[in-house]
DNA sequence: CCTGGTTTTGCAAGCGTGTGCAATCATGGT
DNA sequence: ACCATGATTGCACACGCTTGCAAAACCAGG
């Protein structure tokens, strides 16, 4: 029924270990014998197969992609970029969807099994035990949009301080004083991160919030806790979210209400999503530049697949600020 | 250095066969040996290699889903969903992401190559020729979002025709008649079957289309057709796009042109993804069910993947109407 | 205690490929 | 014509698992 390389060997008059060296660049085989050898696996339709040669120890190609909400935003974007990039390596993506909250260890154990030369991790939380297990079963991970604290693998993450910095001073440098913060639910590293950042840098320019409230990174939740926090005692004259998402409800909340974005009230997000641009919205935030975080991880989880030992390194993404309408 | 099925079994005082029938659901082994030989395999961290075992012939628990620009909101919600329904059936989903206009074929006949059990195709174009390969390679195919013409594979597709009628009707009821329509830009089966649809029911309406434009199915592109419609001398009071990013382009454009929407021009899309029902859009669309789209697909793949023969099946799904402010 | 039938078990033969090793071949210098 | 050298080639084993087959173990009935 299939086609294998005991086929074209026959039908090419050589031995199946020509045919195999006629498939492995580099091999030590006569170039017109190569030639011949392909022209007969094309004309009978041999395609080597993938599984019997991830079976002899070699790379089998492929890589795990872990990946949380991919209907967001943000991580669609991402998903697409780093794919689009995995495959320009000659690499496959093998995607590993976890809901938020859900484990991602059974999941990214199972992956392993299919013995994926390596992992980006893009959700969910990692220790370093995980990380270490991966690495001993012939797997590098790369951890993305974390650091990870005990240091057992490469992360890249976006300066989240740096960009809470920047919106810091344009609140200050717009007039600002009472600053509201929704933020996500959970103590993820980025919500816990981007908020400490906010905390510091407006401290820094002699600022406090006066509101604080939890969203999940949706805009239906945006929009609800600033409907909250509008109409509470609070009343902030600004609104800095942990994403673009909940920033683009608050604007939403804001317009319910009548209440003027940017004169009455400023709001700024985080990440830059397509959404952001769009003019209703017209969202300033801060960028967290997408391809920069992916060629930086596919970077480094290129080096550690290829052997490269050496204690894991941290990659901080610079953020830029986006200005537009809305602060 | 790896745990392979001899270590458990030299550990367990058994043979090999044994562990492997451990693992294998239903196979016949003693119920306490069973139990004996998972937890030293447990305490030995052993794990079966997917590999090996899809080498022998059986399944490999892989699903090839092949799959456009993921950024796109339809998209990621689709795969976001598909994936969750894959993962639940207990297989994985092999990302084979294809640029638009890319040729699918290379992509699809390299990721056949690591002998997945069947791909859900929603992008690129198939031909009659391309399912029956995939077939023959062991690997049945469904095709989504279109309708194969020779008839080689199973298909799911929403209602376009229907789908266009409600909007049809709607525009009628609203005393609409002045229709422009903005497209793709290329002649794929849904764009066309969107756009010969929107024709006939309007025709049923008595009503006709006074413009007509191409766009790129995202946001930008929907304004950018939009505002040249609507300061040219066609003049519509209501557009009707293929999809809602273009819709939510050309919302903004009426407002950037300070045209009331609805008042002075109705604006409709298709899909009904989540910015759909954003508040400054509110746009009137029609839902293009993603849940069950996927069910379909992957009840019809079960079945071939099953060996189950017979002429391949179209399934439609039946879209609703989803009135919002904009129409 | 023997017999026929039903599990359970281990052996060994694959599955399709990569690759070390030794044998073969061609090449060129003397 | 002969030998050293290096490029090609084929053999055979390894990779880790599943599974058909036959032997072994078990069970119940007589």
């Amino acid at each position: 029924m299939r086609v294998t390389a005991d086929d074209v060997a026959a039908r090419a008059g050589v031995s199946r270990s020509a045919v195999s060296r006629a498939f492995t660049p580099g091999a030590s085989i006569q170039p017109e014998k190569r030639a011949h050898i392909r022209a007969v696996a094309d004309e009978l339709g041999y395609r080597p197969n993938l599984m019997a040669r991830g079976l002899t120890g070699g790379a089998t190609g492929l890589i795990a992609v872990v990946v949380g909400t991919i209907s967001n935003p943000y991580e669609s974007w991402f998903l697409d970029v780093l794919s689009q990039q995995i495959r320009a390596l000659g690499l496959w993506p093998l995607l590993v969807p976890v809901s938020p909250g859900q484990e991602i260890e059974p999941a990214l154990d199972h992956a392993l099994d299919y013995q994926v030369d390596g992992a980006v991790i893009a959700a969910g939380s990692v220790n370093r035990k995980l990380a270490e297990r991966c690495s001993s079963r012939g797997a590098p991970i790369v951890v993305v949009g974390r650091v990870l604290e005990g240091g057992g693998a490469d992360s890249v993450c976006c300066d989240n301080h740096a960009g809470m910095a920047m919106i810091a001073e344009r609140l200050a440098a717009t007039g600002r004083s009472r600053i509201g913060w929704i933020g996500g639910r959970d103590e993820t590293f980025s919500n816990v991160e981007r908020f400490k950042g906010l905390e510091a840098a407006l401290a820094a320019q002699g600022l406090a919030l006066v509101a604080t409230r939890r969203g999940d990174y949706s805009v239906d939740s945006g929009m609800a806790q600033a409907l909250a926090m509008l109409t509470g005692p609070e009343r902030p004259d600004a609104i800095v979210c942990g994403n673009d998402a909940m920033a683009i409800g608050a604007i939403s909340a804001a317009r319910r209400l009548g209440i003027a974005v940017p004169g009455a009230l400023a709001v700024a997000g985080f990440d830059d999503i397509p959404a952001a641009a769009w003019e209703p919205y017209s969202l300033t935030t801060v960028a967290n530049p997408v391809a920069r975080t992916v060629e930086e991880a596919l970077r480094l989880l290129a080096r550690r697949i290829a052997g490269e030992a050496g204690s894991p390194e941290t990659i901080r993404i610079a953020p830029a600020f986006r200005q537009r309408a809305s602060l």
